[in-house]
DNA sequence: TAGCGTCCCGAAAAGGGTTTCGTGGAGTTT
DNA sequence: AAACTCCACGAAACCCTTTTCGGGACGCTA
């Protein structure tokens, strides 16, 4: 019968007064000593640092954190961890966070308000030092409330009070950028698919790109093509698209998604890209874009960076330096094969 | 100058000595009865919810922690976040984990060392309750080690030490019923397009793939064509599977990416999807499967299973029940119009 | 009315660490 | 030798909660 220290009773973690009993001093000696308190001999130092190295003393946050009133982590609220926004906004979080000494707690609340409500208590209750909420759409969401005991940052979707501090992708200037882009092409006949007229993501980015042109004296070509977030959408609407007006020279779609679509149909219809039309696409979605022919040129969204500065403004608030309102995180143009051959 | 409250000096988050306090009543007292515990009168322990709910008291958990030996959080440390892998297992880990009253604290090593080791001393001192590990590769990797103090769950990524539990995908199962799939259908002529022979997952499937032909009498169609997990080696490799074998009536391709590029091919050369060749991916993702044309049958690894199962065996071991060796999850084939005609 | 059992409640300890403050000893000065 | 200073260490308090245990008040019985 094996009664090896992995199969039996896991050895108790060490706590600082074992550490204190090997090195022969009191327990306050050993903690000053551990954090490079002064009114410690180098000496008892030494021997204190050595019995921690010698039993692998790791000092026990829980209870640092009770003193402290700080723990050190912060919640991670999603509410679409499938979905493709919530993971690199999560990532560019995460690196923030990482660099400095907090820790993540992440929950997944499913748009589920109940469930919300539960993992915001479970989050309060390990006393989280702050909390990001992140949307799964960019239409405004209901705000938290303002009696929470630390504070919130909102990233995505934004809160409706306008007093809590919101984190968002400029989908409007996404919109003119995109259509700047094919302007300096020297485009000029530019026709706009994209999803769901539901979301303000794909109201904004239409916004966006009729204002671009307004600004260079043009108009769309056809009406805004509203539909899905799909490339079956995207085929058929761009079928559509082209019966209207053979002579577009530019599509501007709503997702890369769409985007593929348009280029599966374009192909099927001998139109080359970029030579007759010029596609651009958002979000910028790697094995989107870098796969289609021609590889897909698209606005970056830069989720990553929006993760990042979401954690930036939640360090700040719980520093004291608290935000408010709607921050707009800029986005810029991944040129690809799609709008520039051979780019 | 706004100096409401919203922007002054946030409020000490209240305890149990303010419930106390308010109701009237000693500490332990009021501790007992929001607890539920016998020996507290009735009305003692209404006017101590009443005072609770008043000042929306919330249990210090850490304090609970402290006392119990356990935190009830465990440490998700994956190495790529980024990845299609990570995403789903870590969905089904929190998920399971959630359902309980346990919190997840992540992190990600980004498949480096340095960094894991950093993150892993962050969580231990933070008295996870256990670990785990999410690699990006199926190729085993080096153990954490048998000592840590907590119990570690390997998931995707088995652990090189068969002491050490680990939970994967089945990829050689995944290959056989890929083909088991086809043969069912009638087609005998298969031939084998996958991505980087240095992956485990690719030769894996390629062995499960050869042992269904194998029983059946029958041999792949051409050699194992390795390459790279992108739609472009897709495209380039069934031109040259084509050339070689005309006459082949279905292609076994080793991620949806590969079989989106093979798609793409036949459709060009005018080879009819699945009449005269059918074909099949691996993941099942949906953004690659439902946009394709036909909708793409593919092996559905059960990613978010696997994160379920890992946290399972977590939570047994935490229980005192830890697994040893290696559990391969099921997998199963989702079929769609690529294999079948309107599926 | 003395004694006994119940029912509630609170004092004390525990858990791991940090901080404040007091004290003992050694070394220095007059 | 007495007085003083300074260094290094430890006792005690603290953070928040839970658990154990002791005891006061009360009602009931003999």
């Amino acid at each position: 019968m094996s009664t090896s220290g992995h199969t039996g009773p896991r050895a108790r973690t060490p706590t600082l007064r074992d550490v204190a009993r090997i090195a022969g001093v009191s327990v306050p000696t050993a903690s000053k000593a551990l954090n490079g308190r002064a009114d410690v001999h180098p000496d008892t130092r030494r021997r204190v640092q050595d019995a921690a190295e010698q039993i692998s003393f790791t000092p026990n946050t829980l209870a640092q954190a009770i003193l402290a009133g700080q723990t050190g982590t912060v919640g991670l609220l999603t509410n679409d961890l499938d979905g493709r926004f919530s993971l690199p906004i999560l990532m560019g979080a995460e690196d923030a966070f990482g660099a400095g000494k907090m820790s993540v707690l992440l929950c997944d609340a499913r748009e589920d308000a109940i469930r919300e409500q539960y993992h915001l208590r479970a989050l309060l209750s390990r006393r989280v030092d702050g909390l990001i909420v992140v949307g799964s759409r960019t239409d405004p969401r209901t705000s938290l409330g303002r009696e929470l005991p630390v504070p919130v940052v909102y990233a995505y979707a934004p809160s409706a009070d306008d007093a809590d501090c919101s984190i968002i992708v400029d989908n409007v200037s996404a919109g003119r950028l995109a259509v700047e882009h094919l302007l300096g092409l020297g485009r000029a006949r530019v026709a706009h698919i994209t999803g769901d007229v539901g979301y303000s993501a794909a109201r904004d980015r239409a916004t966006g790109a009729e204002a671009a042109l307004a600004a260079a004296g043009l108009e769309l070509v056809g009406p805004v093509r509203y539909g899905s977030w799909s490339e079956a959408w995207g085929r058929a609407a761009t079928h559509a698209a082209l019966d209207q007006n053979p002579d577009l020279d530019a599509l501007v779609c709503g997702s890369d998604q769409i985007a593929r679509g348009a280029l599966d149909t374009l192909r099927d219809r001998g139109v080359r890209v970029p030579e007759d039309v010029a596609v651009i696409g958002f979000d910028n979605w790697d094995v989107l874009t870098s796969a289609a022919r021609p590889p897909l040129t698209s606005v970056d969204m830069n989720f990553e960076l929006l993760g990042r500065v979401a954690a930036q403004r939640l360090v700040d608030a719980i520093g004291g330096n608290p935000a408010h309102g709607v921050e707009a995180v800029p986005v810029r143009v991944m040129v690809r094969g799609s709008t520039v051959a051979g780019a």
